[in-house]
DNA sequence: CAATTTCATTGACAATTGTTAAGAAATCAT
DNA sequence: ATGATTTCTTAACAATTGTCAATGAAATTG
């Protein structure tokens, strides 16, 4: 199992005081099935860390349909990065897919850790670099694919989202409708 | 005209002293049509401010045909966030679409303003978290908006684009194909 | 300015997707 | 377990888009 003590090790070079005087800030939050982490409306104040679950970031349109906009697993950190760093009301949920076990911590605890760690800073880039870079691939995926590529490149890159998020909302994820997404999964296994 | 001055002014509070001092160290570049600020292989180590002309932003598929993921106008600044910020080379071009006159930057003399103004470091993270935005939206409208609901909101929100950009660039940045966007066009004007 | 190239539009046809509706399969709650 | 709900699949038809080819307009070049 991979823990959040791992992950940081991963990302920068903590001694084993440090890297548990950091854990220590985090709060272990458990959610049930549909329980939410962010709620639109409300300023995203935390970033979590997966430790078990699967979350999705869910956007209403106008209509008052749901998109899934993004998706989170055991490993990744999860915030709503335009809400968090503007201090601006989100305009979406991020909700439990299953029972998910987080580590949550504060933007407030957060900001002290990087003046404590100036270690711990490089962390913070790195995550909004890698959110940077995966909103560009994803608006790059759409702009440059058709449906069929996009589900092969989820396919590939991301098959949990395939074995664990249910497919109306791999199909708003994908930007189609279900009957489309179907289609083209039994023309893939014929 | 929007000048470097005024941009800067807007977005923090210097003296009169502190912008002139910042705005020496910009060169000023001028940009023939088709002429490059950015090779897709290097990195970009420099952000440009437009002082005049227009830039796009060019993806080639592995087809080998060009595709538009961004552009820039006058009082706009130009860089490759994701290539500045990881120093990984870029696999895209930024070249101008017409005449061009560009204050230019490096990486290295904007960090030392950094260091020296503060207030400058905001001006950064304006930058990065309207990158980080820009790219949310795009991917947004991608998700959830069909080809003539993308027109309209360019032409809504950057009718700039529509008025400058050629047409074969306007569809690559749609995601849809020039014939497409003559159709679409051609049902609004009736 | 003429010649050439590039770009935008149009039409016909094929392929794909949305829409609507129905039924099968899986999941949930009691 | 079983009835109820939710999710997934399938089908038929309409609407949209891609593809290919041709034409005219516009821009570029010498």
């Amino acid at each position: 199992m991979e823990t959040l003590k791992d992950t940081l090790l991963q990302l920068s070079s903590f001694s084993d005081q440090e890297v548990e005087d950091i854990i220590s800030h985090f709060k272990p939050v458990t959610l049930k099935k549909k329980g939410r982490f962010l709620t639109n409306g409300r300023v995203c104040r935390q970033i979590a860390y997966v430790e078990k679950g699967s979350l999705i970031y869910l956007q209403t349109s106008p209509e008052g349909d749901h998109i899934a906009i993004d998706f989170a697993f055991e490993g990744e950190f999860v915030a709503y990065l335009q809400s968090f760093l503007t201090e601006t009301p989100a305009d979406i949920d991020i909700i439990a897919n299953e029972p998910t076990h987080l580590l949550v911590i504060s933007k407030e605890r957060l900001y002290h850790l990087y003046e404590k760690y100036s270690k711990m800073e490089r962390i913070g880039r790195l995550l909004l670099e890698e959110g940077l870079m995966k909103m560009a691939k994803g608006r790059t995926i759409f702009q440059t694919m058709d449906n069929r590529e996009r589900y092969l490149y989820v396919m590939k890159h991301s098959s949990k989202i395939l074995e664990r998020i249910p497919q109306y909302h791999i199909a708003t994820y994908l930007g189609i409708k279900p009957e489309s997404l179907s289609r083209i999964r039994r023309s893939l296994t014929q």
